[in-house]
Parts: structure tokens; C-alpha cells; sequence
DNA sequence: CTTATTACCTGGCAGC
DNA sequence: TGCTGCCAGGTAATAA
């Protein structure tokens, strides 16, 4: 369901919710939703903890606790040898992530609400704000992730913090190899597609260096981070460039339309609250409108807005793949 | 290291 | 009604 633009709709519109409120109980319904943290362990590090911040990095949320979480514990400033008088530690904060994959729901809501029978039946974890509301995690094809992370992780997603090349060395807590891997992914994130990410210069560049095909290029998180197969589909029409295409194949002018169409495309589906296709909402529980305003995915047969020929659909990198065929010449064709 | 394929889980829908 | 098969916004694991 979530993709970048619908990330961050959800991130704008819980925020004046729940930062700076305090959660006074969590309530696990389904643990295996949790990683990191049993029932116990969850209950522990987030209860009486204040929501100090929201943030979003690709497609994970970031809720910043103005506690440490611990987990077994500790080390807080104490790990580090030198430096005797830590210059204020701007106050230990633990970090809960979210990754809401397929179908994730995150629902700032009044306890009694009612989302219908689909959706009760897959309320997993539910947490109680000082203000009576609840904040739901919602998941009705179970992919999604909550994730406990012990402590300082890097916010803007810098190699200072876990996960350099390292594996293994010091920190030999009782890692969750699970918990580990996500670090890993959320650290090796690629820049966004918008002003302040990715820059021209660059994805020029990357682009010239890799051979794989552009669709499942766009897809992975490290190279570019938010696209998922909705946006992917919508930047690639716009660019006129066909999902099969070698990337390091694509001439300088094509690359060109596609780093604008992506920004542009990411930018006008933020300014619409994202793309509601079926399980969709933002922290309201409202749906996004930019589904209207899709020019290929989903519209196998339907005529190409520009020039009237079949929308084609093919299966890329296992995930439906929606184009035209006259707008987006294929690469034998070339 | 890069690229490609599959598994994960439930629900909605078209077709019979 | 109910069954079958296909489809679904994302990744992690596995294979080559």
C-alpha cells in the first residue's frame, strides 16, 4: 500500500496527534508484529514514554521516545572510553519503526471507532495516548513490521550509527538477527526523489553504472528510496521510457526526464494525500486522491492519456507492470 | 557484487 | 452459495 508519498501523508497527518503526547499503555494483540521487544519488553520501554518527534526515511516511520528503550540495557554514554564528560547527551532517546509494507494501517482513532469487520479483525497492536485516543497498527496481509531499536540510530540516516561495514565487532548484545537486517536496510537507504535527495549529477551516474532494468532498478530502496510499483509505473510513462530498459542504456535525455518526472511525480502525489487504490488511509483514516490522476498503473486497456493507444500490462521483476507501448518503446525497437 | 526469482499472508473479485 | 484462480501498494531470502 505505501509508498513514499502515502509514508509521508500518514507521517503529516499523525504528527499533531501523537508528538507530544505520552503513551500510557501498549496493547500487543499478535507479538509477531513486534521485532525486537517481547509483549513485556514492548510494554516496558514504551509506557510513560513521550512521543518527542515523527519522522519518515523512505517508507519507514521513525517515532522518536524520549526514553531509552534498554532493552537488556544500558551502556548508555558508558561504552564510549574517552570523552569523561559527555556534553549533555541530548537526552537518550529509543526509536520505534514502522514499515508498513503491503498493507499497514497506522489510525490515530477514539477507542470505541469501528473501521469495519476486515480491518477489527486485524487491529495487532494498539497503543493508548494521554488524551483517551489510540493509535492503531492495522494489518490485513500481516507483512508489516514494528521494530524496537535500543537506542540512538542514526535520524538522518548517517553511517555514524549502527551497521557500518562491520558486522561484526563490538556489540555483541543479544541481537535480534532480525532487527539487525532491517538496520542494515534502513542504513543503506538511497536518497529521495526530491529536492535535497537525489541529485541530477548523481543518478546520471548511477544510472550509467548499472545494467540491471530500470522498473526493478526504481524498486530497490538502496538505489532510490520511496518508489514502489504504483510510482515506479507513473514516472517511467512520464519519462516515455519502457520498464525493460538497461539503465546504463538510457541516453542523457531520457535519464533527464526521468529524474524530473520523478520528483514531480512523488511531489504532485504528496500534494494529493497519496494513492488510494483499496486498503490506503492516512493516520485519519482518509483516503488520498491521487488514484484519479494515474495515467497507466492500473489501467490495462484503457486508452494512453497522451496518445490513445492500449495501456499493456507485463509482468517486471514478478510485480504487474503497466505501460504504453507507443509512448514507451521497448528496447529491441531501438 | 549484481541481478533474478520466490516466499511470506490475507482478502477481494471475476468466472463458473 | 461456494469453489478456483488470480491479483494486490514490499521486502528478505535464496539462487545463479
Amino acid at each position: 500500500m505505501p509508498e513514499l508519498p502515502e509514508v509521508e501523508t500518514i507521517r503529516k497527518t499523525l504528527t499533531p496527534h501523537v508528538v507530544g503526547k505520552t503513551i500510557e499503555k501498549v496493547e500487543v494483540r499478535s507479538p509477531e508484529f513486534v521485532v525486537g521487544a517481547s509483549p513485556a519488553e514492548l510494554r516496558r520501554a514504551v509506557e510513560g514514554a513521550r512521543v518527542v518527534g515523527l519522522d519518515r526515511k523512505g517508507k519507514f516511520l521513525v517515532f522518536r521516545l524520549d526514553r531509552p528503550s534498554g532493552g537488556p540495557d544500558v551502556s548508555g554514554a558508558a561504552g564510549r572510553p574517552d570523552r569523561a564528560t559527555p556534553p549533555d547527551p541530548p537526552e537518550p532517546q529509543s526509536v520505534l519503526l514502522v514499515h508498513l509494507k503491503m498493507a499497514g494501517a497506522l489510525v490515530y482513532c477514539e477507542p470505541g471507532a469501528d473501521f469495519g469487520p476486515t480491518r477489527q479483525k486485524h487491529i495487532h497492536v494498539v497503543f493508548r495516548l494521554d488524551d483517551g485516543n489510540e493509535l492503531r497498527y492495522i494489518d490485513t496481509r500481516h507483512f508489516g513490521r514494528l521494530y524496537l531499536v535500543p537506542d540512538r540510530l542514526a535520524g538522518a540516516g548517517d553511517p555514524a550509527g549502527p551497521a557500518g561495514p562491520d558486522g561484526r565487532t563490538s556489540r555483541a548484545r543479544e541481537a535480534d538477527p532480525v532487527l539487525e537486517g532491517v538496520l542494515r536496510t534502513f542504513a543503506s537507504l538511497g536518497p529521495e526523489p526530491r529536492e535535497g535527495g537525489l541529485e541530477w549529477p548523481a543518478f546520471r551516474d548511477k544510472l550509467a553504472r548499472r545494467d540491471a532494468r530500470i522498473k526493478p532498478l526504481l524498486l530497490d530502496q538502496s538505489f532510490v528510496a520511496g518508489l514502489g510499483n504504483i510510482y515506479a509505473d507513473e514516472c517511467l510513462f512520464r519519462a516515455g521510457i519502457h520498464p525493460l530498459r538497461r539503465a546504463s542504456s538510457l541516453s542523457e535525455e531520457e535519464a533527464r526526464a526521468l529524474f524530473g518526472a520523478m520528483r514531480e511525480v512523488i511531489g504532485e502525489a504528496i500534494d494529493s494525500q497519496g494513492t488510494s487504490i483499496r486498503d490506503y488511509v492516512d493516520g485519519e483514516g482518509r483516503r488520498g486522491s491521487f488514484a484519479e490522476k494515474l495515467n497507466v498503473y492500473g489501467r490495462t486497456g484503457e486508452a494512453c492519456p497522451k496518445c490513445g493507444t492500449k495501456v499493456e500490462r507485463a509482468i517486471v521483476a514478478g510485480r504487474g507492470t503497466h505501460f504504453c507501448p507507443r509512448c514507451q518503446p521497448p528496447p529491441e525497437a531501438r
